[in-house]
RNA sequence: GGAGAGAUGGCUGAGCGGUUGAAAGCACCGGUCUUGAAAACCGGCAAAGGGGCAACUCUUUCCUGGGUUCGAAUCCCAGUCUCUCCGCCA
């Protein structure tokens, strides 16, 4: 959510950067509904002040007065909200403004490759896809999810289910032990208000698994990232400095409906409905973004690191980022089997506009208050990291090694395989 | 699910129709005292929005939404949430 007051001020910076991220305000329009809206508060306060003097007096003779007054009051707050609600509905379908080094375009292929790390296995044999490794050692199943539940699901057995939770919990520790972030266990749904605070309403709605319910007003959501459940436990506070940064993280189920995408990644765990993420987030100063967002991607590639996956760090372009996103980070893993990169990790700094949606401030040492700052991150997305693994370790016979920094998680299961 | 109680500033908590944005305490900040600190004493301390270059000033806000009244934190109605007791239950 942006600041009226910001945009009055930069009228055409604002304008123009929106437009990096190709984004077109109706510019006029918002200096027009913000002239009129603070026009009628101000009729609107006089007459306030004119009605509290009366009954202030106490004198009868202008009771009757009063009365009328309050009548012209209840027609221009009317007319206010109908105002105040045109402004917010386009100010709160506006994304973040990309910082100043984002770099400027219109979608993935603006983006810019920071570097690469790790190394690139040499396969003396043709390396298998996920899937085709999961489905021989009868380790993910995805025609049973299909019967089960639908398209997108999967069911993960016996030793790929116990990887998938070493993973989780290897992140968690590193996350906690090194770190220095605080684990949380989440409610896994959300209401609409929480939705709207990080940016996933109103404009994302279909893109979220909205929970059936008898009562229209009380709209609930399973969360699409812990991200947003995560982010929103600062909501409607005041901090005090003294207690920032703030750093969560949690290991939770993601539900996505990903519209949009079908076609898009049919075949494997890819892209799937639910999945296993280990989100970071962080509750900063806001001047101190930047420095977080090169924190928060550094503990990412330290699990990469660790595991010893190759990856490059990608820098997103103004066209690639997500609404609420100022600037974006992503780690790509090596895939062997579709010989190149995926998405595997995003780390954003939101600036203060997920805090203004949220009404998230602090008071600092001179006690001015101001809203905080929020980042967020996947540290990492647990599916993906299980893909990687799989296609990385694989040995000539279809079994997979376990990384060496995920033994202590294992049960003593050093190789996967058939048995 | 049944029966009660409650929701007030960062926190605790008074107020139950008229200068109450709201007592008191804690926390916090400043000052006096002190070699320094503590204690004690004195003073300050809510947020949002509007107007003003500014000093400042106005409006709103005592869970939310309606209602009564010239006037509501206080009365009425509806809802939400919390707590206690009982039942049920992982």
């Amino acid at each position: 959510m942006h600041n009226i007051k910001d945009i009055r001020k930069n009228l055409d910076s604002f304008a123009k950067l929106l437009l990096k991220r190709n984004v077109k305000v109706a510019i006029d329009k918002i200096v027009q509904l913000d002239k009129e809206n603070r026009n009628l508060i101000q009729k609107k306060e006089l007459l306030e002040k004119e009605k509290k003097d009366i009954s202030k007096s106490k004198d009868e003779k202008l009771f009757k007065k009063s009365k009328d007054i309050s009548i012209e009051i209840e027609k221009i707050s009317s007319d206010l909200s109908l105002i105040k609600n045109e402004l917010d509905d386009i100010l709160s379908s506006l994304p973040n403004l990309p910082l100043a080094d984002v770099p400027e375009g219109k979608d993935e292929s603006s983006n810019v490759e920071i570097k690469k790390y790790g190394k690139i296995k040499n396969f003396d044999f043709k390396p298998k896809s996920h899937f085709e490794l999961g489905n021989n050692l009868n380790m993910l199943d995805f025609e049973l999810a299909t019967k089960t539940t639908g398209s997108r699901f999967v069911f993960v057995k016996n030793h790929l289910a116990l990887l998938e939770r070493a993973l989780s919990n290897f992140m968690i520790d590193t996350h906690i032990n090194k770190n220095n972030y605080l684990e949380v266990s989440p409610p896994l749904i959300a209401n609409e208000n929480t939705m709207f605070g990080t940016g996933q309403l109103p404009k994302f709605e279909n893109d979220q698994f909205e929970i059936v319910s008898d009562d229209k007003n009380d709209r609930k959501f399973l969360i699409p990232t812990a991200e947003v459940i995560l982010t929103n436990m600062v909501k409607d506070k005041i901090l005090d400095v003294k207690d920032l940064p703030l750093r969560f993280v949690a290991s939770t189920p993601c539900f996505r409906k990903e519209a949009g995408s079908y076609g898009k990644d049919t075949k494997g765990m890819i892209r799937q409905h639910q999945f296993y993420k280990v989100e970071l987030v962080s509750i900063v100063e806001p001047n101190s973004c930047s420095e977080e967002l090169e924190r928060m991607t550094d503990c990412a590639t330290n699990i990469l690191d660790q595991l010893k996956l190759p990856y490059r760090k990608v820098l997103l372009s103004s066209g690639d980022m997500g609404f609420s996103a100022e600037k974006t980070y992503d780690l790509e893993v090596w895939i062997p089997s579709e010989n190149k990169y995926r998405e595997i990790s995003s780390c954003s700094s939101c600036g203060s506009f997920q805090a203004r949606r949220m009404k998230a401030r602090y008071k600092n040492l001179k006690k001015e208050i101001n809203f905080v700052g929020t980042l967020n991150g996947s540290g990492l997305a647990v599916g993906r990291t299980l893909i990687a693994v799989l296609e990385n370790y694989q040995l000539s016979d279809g079994t997979i090694e376990v990384p060496e920094a995920l033994k202590p998680y294992m049960n003593n299961v050093e190789k996967i395989g058939k048995n």
